[in-house]
DNA sequence: TAAAAACCCTGTAGCCACTAAAGAGTCAAG
DNA sequence: CTTGACTCTTTAGTGGCTACAGGGTTTTTA
């Protein structure tokens, strides 16, 4: 099959698919004689596992190491779990700091109700304020999780 | 004050003040006569509001918003409720997509606990299958939250 | 059979909010 | 007068794509 039919085989997209090859997550493939690359059923799976590794969040290089696993069937398996588990523990914390996040930003809603002028409105007063620890973008946690945009993202372009 | 006293001032590194500059968010300012650039109170005060709206993981763009508010008193501040509670959305957004990602983890994790052969990991396994909904990086929501990654990285520069 | 449409190729630039580094200039202390 | 701390501008890099531009190839349609 042709790239095309493969990005429609696993929902990616065709640049996405060169992207994954430039990368190293994806071999390079045999070509046409027209130097269009051939995949096959291989090729579907190892991307299936990418995507689906990306939909956990996982980044590029978690996946290098957990396709490492993939392709040295005989390995001991418990790095594996302990990749997981750190993602996990990642995930988790950026839980607790979007919660922390979320009550801030409540609290400072809570300052103006009114549609009274900008120059006496208690949000803006607030923000001027000399900022404290900030609990979210400047914590000091080992986590790699992402602030609070660019989520949702393939929504706007599929 | 110079741009060095400004930093230390406001905790913000010296090359994001120029960045900032560059984005228009902090005016440009008057320099001496070799060229460096000089500093008030008016400015620390304005770098604060802004670290402290990027300690709340608002963009650049939504901080420009609340400027234009900050900088014209006399409107009426309706727009800044509504800003914030778009933002509150997001966040709220990211914090549901998360939890549900956090359960898929678990789900997986749950599938190996042995420390047996790659091969035969339940792990490597599930992920080779057709990847499904997407629930965390592929789902369709407006928010504009990021994903797992890059969160709570000034610990590891500061 | 020829034209049009659909597909594919490489390479490059853009997104966001910085961060780092190169290479040069300025200034204060000893 | 030298050292070192500070500052300047410009450029490139981060991650994970996405979006062109400017071509070539293949398939479909008239």
């Amino acid at each position: 099959m042709k790239i095309g039919e493969l990005a429609r085989a696993t929902g990616t997209q065709v640049e996405t698919i060169r992207y994954y090859e430039r990368e190293g997550l994806l071999p390079e493939t045999a070509r046409t004689e027209g130097n269009y690359r051939i995949y096959g059923d291989v090729h579907v799976e190892r991307l299936s596992f990418i995507r689906h590794c990306r939909s956990l969040d996982m980044t590029i290089n978690e996946i290098r190491v957990l396709l490492r696993f993939k392709d040295a069937p005989a390995e001991n398996c418990g790095e594996v779990n302990a990749l997981l588990d750190a993602h996990i523990g990642h995930v988790a914390e950026r839980i607790r700091e979007l919660r922390q996040l979320e009550r801030q930003l409540k609290g400072l809603r809570e300052l103006c109700h009114g549609m009274q002028d900008a120059g006496h409105c208690g949000i803006l007063t607030e923000l001027a304020q000399s900022a404290r620890q900030s609990p979210a973008g400047g914590s000091r946690a080992v986590g790699h999780v992402d602030g609070s945009h660019k989520g949702s993202r393939r929504s706007r372009t599929q």
